[in-house]
DNA sequence: GCCCGCCATGTTGACGATAACATCGTGGTC
DNA sequence: GACCACGATGTTATCGTCAACATGGCGGGC
């Protein structure tokens, strides 16, 4: 079943315009825009008139016709990832309200990080005359991409803290010393990692913060687990976990989840054998089996400072310093003091 | 190659039109327009010198102005619920990747199911001539709200099967069937039920089927168990259980979750002492404590019908019956016969 | 060799809004 | 009472595209 591209659209009945609700009040189209566009000086009367009119013909600005005559849309273009993780997800919907406030909408479409589907979603967006775009930039390569096409503000999110200027990002390196940390501090000194998807930013954040992490406290490092965020991945990387590791630190909370999963049936105990760590703070992570420990990210944080920082730079102000989004740590149970 | 950008062309910061195209190729816009849009009877080294043209300009069609041209946008507006759950976030995937593939893309906005919060919706999507309209519609009361407002191609998406005409969903009857007689055939005779977000049209059918079950079954009416979609909810829920309650029957996994945490912290055992069932079959729930008995519904291919028949509609053809997308049961671990 | 017709392309006029400039009373100032 | 400023509104041009109609050259049929 594939949906087939229309060949013709009816143009029926296009809705009443400006002239219609200006012949209807008796007054011209351009007092007309005037009240919708709320400049000063029109007279009370006149403008209850125009209103009534606009109220009786069901009447709707064209955006179309004003993108068209004013080069601006209202709409933040915002490329996401093609599959939907909480991360994204999440950001997504923060960014919905905070452009909600301001009058705008974002126009949304995903894009995997090749060169080609990138420069697809971006031609796509930007024939739309959106006002800015939102870049959810989960690899590096794509940013030289964005730059060199658009003079459209753009603002990369969720690259972890990699690309300073111009982007909103939830400091990958400081929540992944968060988790090793406690772990290190509740005794535990043999550590596996299990990753997100190679080449993502957030996940070779997290990987390579590990290894540094590492190295810092003399610790052996132990062969990577390579992940792909899902539950499914985290179940078999769980199955190939060292024996004698006591600390498993998950790159997300699903991986996690099915990394206690694997462990379990292989006779371990969570937190008495091994302590696991994942990320993301998922709604579900604090009842999970055992609860768990995990940093947690405040994508709505991300999203408002993304959109706030958006309006400052379309309204041709300099946005303020875009700060990292600070993590932080919920110990639940799935972390204990290390065996022995 | 990176687009090159003459000066000469940028009448304040606005890219190049097709005139810009036509002037550089030695063509009328008009035939640009002709190679864009590939209408036949172009000489092929024509076609190419205005390709080419394109290229160097790093031409972008103005969409805004073919849409006020042609009364199309090649958008589809979404409504969505303001929460992000896994069902709507699932199919706004679904319908993005499958409108992709059409040349759409969808326009997001999220609504509560007030009025006057769907009516700003739905003003704002029409202002943008959207071509069709998604509305996730989960609560009846939007259905005559939006009926009235427009002429655009509306479906209605995720609302149970409770309203045939126009609207694609899950058939949340039959999964709700599907997951007593599974627990009924076990041998389980008293049951409860953690309702999602009270009025929402699927926690309504989830809990309607489940009392209709009981009453069929001659059983007794336990008292529901009032919960709201969060795993939070599902945890308080669980702790309300009533003593004797061998089946709980929840309407969505996360709050199963939350239940099964609940049900353990007060000594009880899933599924030796009480079996549970989710709904939805989200990606974790295999890998849950016990892995989760659950419903299953398949969100793409709610998309991809809901894609497929707005494309229908959109070309004047009647699209086919929109048959309801049949669920089934996963059953895992989280499932077993009655005690006793 | 003329005319017809068709193929490839050019020209003009919407589409519905905004922006810049024009107009028309009206009341205050001197 | 003439003049001017200004408040309220009208008029015209413009944004970039598509649709409808116009044109012009060229080959073929007779």
């Amino acid at each position: 079943m594939t949906p087939e591209r229309p060949a013709s659209l009816s143009k029926s009945g296009r809705g009443p315009s400006m002239h219609d609700v200006a012949a209807r009040a008796g007054v011209s189209h351009q007092t007309v825009s005037r009240v919708l566009n709320d400049f000063p000086g029109i007279r009370p009367e006149t403008r209850e008139r125009v209103l009534q009119a606009i109220r009786d013909l069901g009447y709707r600005r064209n955006m179309a016709a004003r993108a068209l005559a004013t080069g601006r849309s209202e709409v933040i273009g915002v490329i996401m990832p093609e599959v939907p993780h909480f991360g994204p997800t999440s950001t997504l919907y923060a960014i919905e309200h905070a452009a909600k406030r301001v009058g705008f909408k974002p126009l949304i479409t995903t894009a995997s990080w090749e060169p080609s589907s990138m420069g697809q979603a971006l031609d796509f967006l930007l024939a739309r005359s959106v006002d800015a775009l939102v870049v959810m930039a989960q690899h590096p390569d794509v940013l030289a991409a964005v730059e060199t096409t658009t003079d459209v503000p753009v603002l990369y999110v969720l690259t972890g803290n990699s690309h300073a200027e111009r982007s909103v990002a939830v400091d990958q390196v400081a929540g992944t010393r968060l988790a090793l940390e406690h772990l290190y501090d509740l005794g535990h000194r043999r550590f596996q990692h299990i990753t997100g998807i190679a080449g993502l930013t957030e996940a070779q954040l997290r990987r390579d913060t590990f290894l540094a992490f590492l190295d810092e406290r003399g610790l052996e490092r132990l062969p990577i687990l390579e992940g792909d965020w899902s539950a499914d991945a985290g179940y078999r990387a769980g199955l190939a976990v060292e024996e004698g590791v006591t600390a498993l630190f998950c790159a997300n909370d699903p991986m996690a989840m099915g990394a206690i999963h694997a462990l379990e049936e292989r006779g371990l105990t969570v937190p008495d054998d091994v302590s696991v760590v994942g990320f993301d703070d998922v709604p579900e992570s604090g009842y999970a089996h055992p609860a768990l420990t995990t940093v947690h990210q405040d994508f709505t944080e991300v999203g408002l400072r993304a959109v706030t920082a958006l309006m400052e730079i379309i309204n041709g102000r300099e946005p303020g310093e875009l700060e990292s989004v600070e993590p932080w740590l919920v110990v639940r149970d799935s972390t204990a003091p290390a065996p022995g």
